[in-house]
DNA sequence: CACATAATGATACGATGTATCAATACGTAC
DNA sequence: GTACGTATTGATACATCGTATCATTATGTG
């Protein structure tokens, strides 16, 4: 019951600013730019990498605006091999990512199975689960056919 | 088919010195003195930590010497939610961590499910696997018995 | 013992954030 | 549209986690 969703594209991008001023935040022009280019990117991107691209947005700006999307949920944190953190756009259902540990490209994949393992073993567990984190590490194709790079 | 090894108290406690050893690598007393104090320590640190309990040994060097035992596979490195690294002896079976989000305790649980299930996404899934991180979340029964805190 | 090399520690640096706080932009009430 | 209170911003400093550099020191070996 695997559900690739990461080869379907996403048809309908959600407005972030409109996302923001639901939650009774202000839409100003700052918050514009970071989240147009979010939308543009999408795809996964560090928080650095955003700042870099936008050099009339401070720094702390960037970071307090994408904290805002992840807390809203249309942003996904995720983490590499060795922890270094990567930001992904979100889908409306729950699902965990792939990251090629070559290239650093982000897929996404859900799978009912890993969702009721998780519940059944939490459920063995002493303690309320709150959540989990889970992330596959691979070598894309791409990669696969480029052994040197 | 949950086995909840973190309440089976580990039985021979392995000598870190001497697999470093194994691996070619010297015996000094910097890294004894690490050893040691992880070795009494076990169930969840952080380097710093470590570090600040060793004033005699260089913090580059409590870092040197615990990426040696991360690549030995003695150490297990996992993540609080908001992505902050936290390290805790390994057991020679795979396994996952859980984690309180309250006091950050660290437990252990190995499911064969799990492992099942990751290998049939991975199989599904574009690109050769490498590896995985999975943590759960949880508060444990003692922060649910202490509401405040 | 002497020598080559591994290891250390101090320091600087980079990445990833958060705290502070004065200055500014925003929405609202009028 | 002006005034006002508040949300937001940006600069800066700071905290954490880790790596790079490099001169100095310790270690194992012949």
């Amino acid at each position: 019951m695997i559900q690739g969703i990461n080869t379907t594209p996403r048809t309908s991008r959600p407005d972030l600013l409109a996302i923001l001023e639901d939650q009774g935040y202000r839409p100003t022009n700052q918050r514009r730019d970071v989240v147009s280019l979010l939308e543009r990117k999408g795809e996964g991107f560090t928080v650095e990498e955003v700042s870099g691209e936008l050099p009339g947005v401070g720094r702390a700006t960037v970071y307090r605006t994408i904290k805002l999307l992840l807390k809203a949920g249309v942003l996904c944190k995720l983490a590499l091999p060795d922890g270094a953190p990567k930001y992904i756009m979100a889908r409306a259902e729950h699902h965990h990512h792939t990251v090629c540990v070559k290239c650093g490209t982000v897929g996404e994949f859900r799978d009912t199975t890993v969702e009721r393992v998780l519940r059944a073993v939490g459920a063995e567990i002493p303690g309320e689960i709150v959540g989990h984190r889970m992330e596959l590490y691979l070598v894309c194709l791409d990669c696969q056919d480029r052994p040197e790079g």
